[in-house]
DNA sequence: GCGTGTAAGTTGACGACGTCAACATTTCAA
DNA sequence: TTGAAATGTTGACGTCGTCAACTTACACGC
């Protein structure tokens, strides 16, 4: 059940009735749940804080989530989502076909776990098992990972990058961002150092890498 | 208490005295809490079911880790140790200041991730908080870094790497295949794909990326 | 040899947690 | 208007980490 049927069916109830159902609820409790994950992670989300913060019982989440995972995956794939969406910001407003494109999408996608970064681990980190049983967060991750495959394919047309398995080359290149996003955010990477740069660097050096004909060695 | 100690204090114990004290229950608990790890994941460490397959109650390991969270960090130090001694047979294995020889220990870190898939998350993953709590794991974990820094500075001087902050450079090239590993073992790099070849093709990307004087672009 | 202090281990209990079953309230639709 | 369905509440259960109080076994000075 969406969340405009929801606002459909409890729109016009009056006060009282606000009292019992809260009008809705599982947008909330998303919302919720996700500033909770981001003022103490995701173990920091339990269903009876997350009741109270609300003004509901603790039981009251299970008529909108199967249970606590199914929450959290919810959360996870709104991140997908809200990742996505910048992604294609910055790729749209980036000069197109330059490898300078994928640069700006991957520097921005750092910036996202920087900002973002328990919801980043919850997107990632999550048992691999729950995955598999909630393909909503599967799908939402391989569209993010098609699209790069894409851009890659189109680079490789142009000339801009060697001509190999697109995909592995789209692999190399999440991993680059996803390793250097997750050293920064889990406190691997320590000071004295300019993250800017750092990312920047990160990203040049595996677009220079891809290019064709490197010298030999 | 380091484990000889507590050889030198229980080795000559009868077997009577076994029935009461274990013997080295402290290394007994970061062999079990290991193997559970590979078998579950750290979130099935459980102290009572810990305690139940060494034979022990479920409050024993108190007397030799004040809690769980400082039990599952050194199994996460004990990691560290195994990937150094890894990365050290390597690097002492290849040709000694050739790129090759970082090629081959990114390769060898990337398949104990996926050897140890656990216990590497464990690793990295723990809460960036408890690791602050345990400088045991900062250190562990820097050490590593800290030799391969020096790798890359010996690299600039022999011109086999653009001249630039070596910090920096590890840290790019670390993200690189921790990243990879973290995608891999996470279950987000979906078959068909040839994994060794994906590996090679990263640490061969990274490196050809930061080789002096690329083409311009 | 022998008490005795201390290290190591046990049991009972507590509070927090996820979750279920049974029940209450509200809304919607016939 | 009325009953079914959606939504929310309360009480309870089992599991978990952990602590306090107690017990057992070892090590060492006399």
């Amino acid at each position: 059940m969406t969340t405009s049927t929801f606002q459909a069916m409890f729109g016009g109830m009056n006060e009282r009735a606000r009292a019992y159902h809260h009008g809705d609820l599982r947008a909330a409790l998303l919302e919720e749940a996700a500033d909770m994950i981001a003022e103490a992670g995701a173990a920091g989300v339990t269903m009876r804080a997350l009741g109270q913060r609300l003004g509901v019982s603790r039981a009251a989440p299970y008529r909108h989530f199967e249970d606590k995972d199914a929450l959290l995956v919810a959360v996870a794939a709104a991140g997908f989502d809200r990742l996505g969406e910048r992604l294609r910001d910055i790729g749209a407003g980036a000069p197109r076909s330059s490898v300078d494109r994928v640069r700006r999408m991957g520097e921005e996608y750092v910036r996202f776990a920087l900002e973002n970064p328990a919801q980043y681990r919850l997107m990632y980190g999550k048992d691999a098992l729950a995955r598999q049983d909630h393909p909503e967060l599967r799908t939402a991750g391989n569209s993010l990972f098609e699209q790069l495959v894409e851009i890659f394919r189109a680079y490789q047309k142009s000339g801009r990058v060697k001509r190999q398995d697109a995909r592995a080359q789209a692999y190399v290149a999440w991993g680059a961002v996803h390793g250097l996003a997750s050293l920064l955010i889990d406190g691997q990477i320590m000071a004295p150092v300019d993250v800017d740069a750092l990312i920047r660097q990160a990203t040049r050096t595996m677009l220079d890498g891809m290019r064709p004909q490197p010298a030999s060695g």
